[in-house]
Formats: structure tokens, C-alpha cells, sequence
RNA sequence: GGCGCCAUCGUCUAAUGGUCAGGACAGCGGGUUUUCAUCCCGUAAAUGGGAGUUCGAUUCUCCCUGGCGCUACCA
């Protein structure tokens, strides 16, 4: 059976890179109909942030990536292979350093950070590969007596075969490195914790981890790891290096080119299936000439194959997630308005000549209104959190919301500014009311301003229908184009430039202050 | 410096030993629409360079170049 595991280091947040690291994990195991563990390693003390294993889980499973085995948010655990902390399996650690001491694939090693640092420095002056020089591993046995005895701190480091060392890497292909200039990797730190070498081999082995699949800065200590494995006699996983995130200048994914949390994203209002999509495509795409690029969390699980996962690095692009973002913003949306319509209106006929778009013709004018009503709930939903109080208390929201229902969905950020008009102009000047390219000056916006406010002042029933109807018949009579009697018209009534349609502000504003609205434009003439 | 990985439009990528090298995002242009947006249509844009294998290489091999990663008692 398949078994693959996400094992991030508690530092903070969940990283971007790793968030997609976590979902191939995922869908492979899925794919396979394998398990999906969470490990969390967390050997360095010194780089342990408070409340992220917590963090990480919570976003995790946020996304939807919820795994099989591993440590849970209630402070349980799930899985018989645990512990699943690293921190918690302290001792494993030091009984299997000392099987490979005894073994002797690896030694004691009591030089000082000072040595080590000058050695290093005049390796590197020489040109030559900086590593360690074995002297420890040279020492008598009296002499390690001594040091132990002198309580001189010391580490456990790896004895690296001097050999070849081959993997075929389920990305990469075949991979070779030469183990004689592979640096003896320290396994156990003084101060008694393991590090991640040691510690990962050791948990993948005992957590029978299949498949190894993780970022590509490990494939050069991968060869330590396959080492390790064989001093210990055991097989080792399939290893599967992912291709790097980078940022746009190329380098590895950073915080200082941007917000590389996740935890920020779905702050700033990405959908969950927004994040998944663009993260699946990040390195990877269903390959065979396939152009659908809109996929669910279980149809990503349907279509991942290793296979597909590129080589290459991936610049992090925003624009593509701000329309994956757009797109399933928009599908969500019209999946709950569609059922909304039905339920309100049984009868209902659904225009689907446009599939982004549906129309909705109503069987009456009480259901539409309703209809309205309703969709401003949802799309208040989507934009709440960025809207500020006082617009929340005006009974009109619903209907404004849906009057800019396109840039909601868009950019939920900025609705407020779309809004704002309805409840206070801005000042404009008498230029606004014309257009030059429509064929309106100010004479002409004069006229059709006075026209329309004579015809609307006569009209009771306020819907949209009958504002349109109003208004066109306008059109015919002075045989111009819409935009001759539109404009100004609107214009008149957002005092902008850009703005809803005439017809939606009017319904919103409502008759009293739409009138008056005009009255002002015309004082301007 | 050493070791390793990688290389198709600006970006994410597809494809095949023979294609007009395809799609998407972004860009640009046009159309629909009462404005912006939406929507529709169109357009421009790539196989890093050099050898070799081959009738034919973007594809296979080698070299170069470039980019990136690793080179810690961090992961």
C-alpha cells in the first residue's frame, strides 16, 4: 500500500511551496489509494514557533488536505505509527545512532565549532570541497574513553561510503552522486536531538513510508539518506523531488519577494479551491493534450500522475491565481444562485445560452424582488469582512451588492468604493454629464435629463422593467441612440465616470432620491 | 570554488523523430453593451547556442552557456 507523508518544520505558517508539496503527497496517496500522514519535525528547538504545529494543521485541513495519520488538532493523535512529532521519539533516535556506531557507519566527533570553521575556511582556499576530515574518525578507543569521560560535547556523524551512489528518482530520472565527496553528516546534534537526516530515515522506515516526495533543495542529501538506509539494512522509499516555487527573478520561493503564506492568502479572501487549482498547476498539469484546467480537490485526485510533474522550476505568477480565484469565485456563485432561483420561483425559466451567465426569467415580479434579496445575502457573504458598518446597516445593501455583483466577485476588496455612490455623490462637474463620442453635449444632456424627469416623476411602479420601459420610450421619441438619453442619465445619478447601468441605480436609489439626483444635474446646466 | 538539478511564448505549460510548435494567464486590437467591467472574436509572442545521430531534430547524444539548488550541530 501506498503511504506518503508531509512532514513540515513547525516555524510559523504553512508555506506555499509546502502547501503544494502537501497536495502532490496527497494526491498521490489518494491516486493510490494510499495514506496521507502528517509528521511533524521539529528536531531544532531553537527554530520552534509557538501555536504552529496547531497553525499548520488548521490550514491543512482548511484546504481540504486532511490526512490519514498524524498528530490532531485536539493534541490526539491518529494512526498506530506515532508518535508522529519528532520531538516525542527522542530516544528511537539515539538507539539507532548508537546501532550505527557499533556498526560503524558512523563515529563520535569531539572537534570544536573553531576547528571546524578553519578547517572549512582553508578548504574552500584551496578550492577544495568543504568537509569534514575524519580526524575523529581515526580516534582510539582509550581516547573516545577519555573525552566521554572529560564530558567533552561531541556529535555522531555519518561514516559516508566511499562509493558510487545511484537512485532513479520518479521525477528526475536516474541521479548519481559520489559518496567520497559527500560530507560526513552529523546525525546527532550535542545537545541529544537527531537531525533531519537521521531522524526522517528513521521515522520513513518505521512509518513504512512508500514514497518520499518532497522539494527538490533535498535531492542533494538524498545520497546521505540512501546511505543510511543501507547501514541500517533496510530498503529504501521511491523518492519523488519536486520542482522549486520561485519568485519572478527565478531564486527559491521567498518571504522577501512576497506573502509566501498561506495562511495570508486566505486571508486576503482566496477560495480554498482557487489556492488547490493554481497549486496543482504549479509543476504539474494532467498532461495528454488536455486543455481543462478548472479542477476540484477530487478530480485533481482522479488525474494526478507523477509522471506529468515537471522538471523545471515554476515562477509563483499571481495574475494566474487571481483568475483561478475569478473563475471558481464565479462557478461557486452561480451553483448557489441557480438553486437559489429554483427555490424561489418553481416555475422558472433558466436562459443558458450564456453558461457564465444565467438568466433568470422569474414568473413574477414579487419572486424576482425576492430573488435580489437573496442574491445580495450571498454576495454579502463573499465581501463582509471588507465592508465597513455603516454600509451594513442600510436596508438597501442587498440591492446594491447586486448591482456591482461582477466586481464582488472579482475583487471583493474593493466594494466598498464601488458602493459608496449610493450613499453620497462625489462632487462632479457638468462635464461628466456629456460624451463627446455619444453625441451628447451639454445641451443634449440638458434636454433628455428634463425628459426623463418629467416621465419618471409620472411613473409609480419602480422596477427595473418599467424604469427601462420609461426610458426607451424616451429613446424612440426623440429618435436617438440609448446612450443619448442613458448617459447622462447615469451619470447623473453615481456622479462617475464608471457605474452600475442607469436602470439597476435608479431601482436601488429609489424614486425619491433618483429624482432628486437629477434635479441637481440640471441645476448644474 | 565543489557537487547536483534544470532549460518551449513575459508567466504556467502541451505536443511529436516529420505539427501552421497547441492551450491558459498577462498584453494588444476589435465587437456586443448606456459607461467600466463581463462576454465574444482576433492578434502578437517561444523550442538558449554549437556539434553529432538521422532522409528529417524542439524531441536522442555530447559540449558550451545560462539559471537554480545544496555545500550548518536548519529543515
Amino acid at each position: 500500500m501506498v503511504r506518503t507523508r508531509f512532514a513540515p518544520s513547525p516555524t510559523g505558517y504553512l508555506h506555499v511551496g509546502g502547501l503544494r508539496t502537501a497536495l502532490y503527497c496527497y494526491l498521490f496517496a489518494k491516486k493510490n489509494k494510499g495514506k496521507f500522514l502528517l509528521r511533524i519535525e521539529d528536531t531544532d528547538q531553537e527554530r520552534f514557533v509557538e501555536g504552529a504545529v496547531e497553525n499548520l494543521i488548521k490550514t491543512l485541513s482548511w484546504v481540504g488536505l486532511d490526512h490519514d495519520e498524524g498528530p490532531m488538532l485536539d493534541g490526539s493523535e491518529k494512526g498506530k505509527f506515532g508518535p508522529y512529532t519528532q520531538s516525542k521519539r527522542t530516544e528511537i533516535y539515539l538507539k539507532h545512532a548508537d546501532e550505527l556506531l557499533e556498526k560503524g557507519h558512523a563515529y563520535r566527533c569531539f572537534c570544536t565549532k573553531e576547528r571546524l570553521d578553519e578547517m572549512r575556511e582553508k578548504q574552500e582556499k584551496n578550492k577544495l570541497p568543504p568537509m569534514y576530515d575524519r580526524t575523529c574518525a581515526n580516534l582510539q578507543k582509550s581516547e573516545i574513553e577519555e573525552k566521554l569521560k572529560a564530558k567533552i560535547p561531541f556529535v555522531v556523524r555519518q561514516k559516508m561510503p566511499y562509493e558510487l551512489i545511484k537512485f532513479k528518482d520518479l521525477v528526475r530520472g536516474n541521479v548519481q552522486f559520489d559518496g567520497k565527496i559527500i560530507d560526513d553528516q552529523v546525525l546527532i546534534k550535542s545537545d541529544g536531538f537527531p537531525t533531519y537526516h537521521l531522524a526522517n530515515v528513521v521515522d520513513d522506515h518505521f512509518m513504512e513510508i512508500t514514497h518520499v516526495i518532497r522539494g527538490e533543495e533535498w535531492l542533494p542529501s538524498t545520497p546521505k539518506h540512501i546511505a543510511l538506509y543501507k547501514a541500517f539494512g533496510w530498503e529504501h522509499p521511491e523518492f519523488a523531488h519536486l520542482p522549486l516555487l520561485l519568485n519572478e527573478d527565478k531564486s527559491k520561493l521567498s518571504k522577501r519577494q512576497g506573502d509566501v503564506s498561506v495562511e495570508s492568502y486566505i486571508e486576503k479572501g482566496y477560495l480554498k479551491e482557487a489556492i488547490i487549482n493554481f497549486a496543482a498547476f504549479l509543476g504539474w498539469n494532467p498532461g495528454g493534450g488536455e486543455e481543462k484546467e478548472i479542477f476540484t480537490l477530487e478530480e485533481l485526485e482522479e488525474v494526478f500522475s507523477i509522471e506529468h510533474v515537471h522538471k523545471a522550476g515554476a515562477v509563483f505568477n499571481i495574475e494566474k491565481l487571481d483568475w483561478f480565484n475569478w473563475k471558481w469565485q464565479k462557478e461557486i456563485f452561480n451553483k448557489k444562485i441557480f438553486t437559489l432561483a429554483k427555490e424561489i420561483d418553481k416555475k422558472i425559466e433558466i436562459d443558458l445560452s450564456r453558461k457564465d451567465q444565467p438568466k433568470f426569467l422569474f414568473t413574477s415580479e414579487d419572486k424576482e424582488e425576492k430573488f435580489i434579496e437573496e442574491k445580495g445575502k450571498i454576495l454579502l457573504e463573499i465581501c463582509r469582512k471588507y465592508l465597513d458598518e455603516k454600509y451594513l446597516s442600510d436596508k438597501n445593501i442587498f440591492k446594491m451588492l447586486v448591482t456591482v455583483e461582477e466586481k464582488i466577485l472579482r475583487d471583493p476588496k474593493e466594494t466598498s468604493s464601488q458602493i459608496d455612490f449610493y450613499f453620497s455623490q462625489p462632487n462632479y462637474s457638468k462635464e461628466l454629464l456629456t460624451h463627446e463620442k455619444m453625441g451628447v453635449d451639454l445641451t443634449w444632456a440638458k434636454k433628455s435629463l428634463e425628459e426623463s424627469q418629467k416621465d419618471l416623476e409620472k411613473l409609480d411602479n419602480w422596477k427595473i422593467s418599467e424604469i427601462k420601459n420609461v426610458l426607451t420610450k424616451i429613446v424612440e421619441r426623440f429618435a436617438c441612440k440609448n446612450g443619448q438619453v442613458f448617459w447622462p442619465l447615469r451619470a447623473a445619478l453615481s456622479g462617475l465616470e464608471f457605474s452600475p447601468g442607469v436602470f439597476e441605480v435608479m431601482y436601488t436609489l429609489g424614486k425619491k432620491e433618483s429624482i432628486e439626483r437629477i434635479k441637481k444635474a440640471l441645476a448644474k446646466l
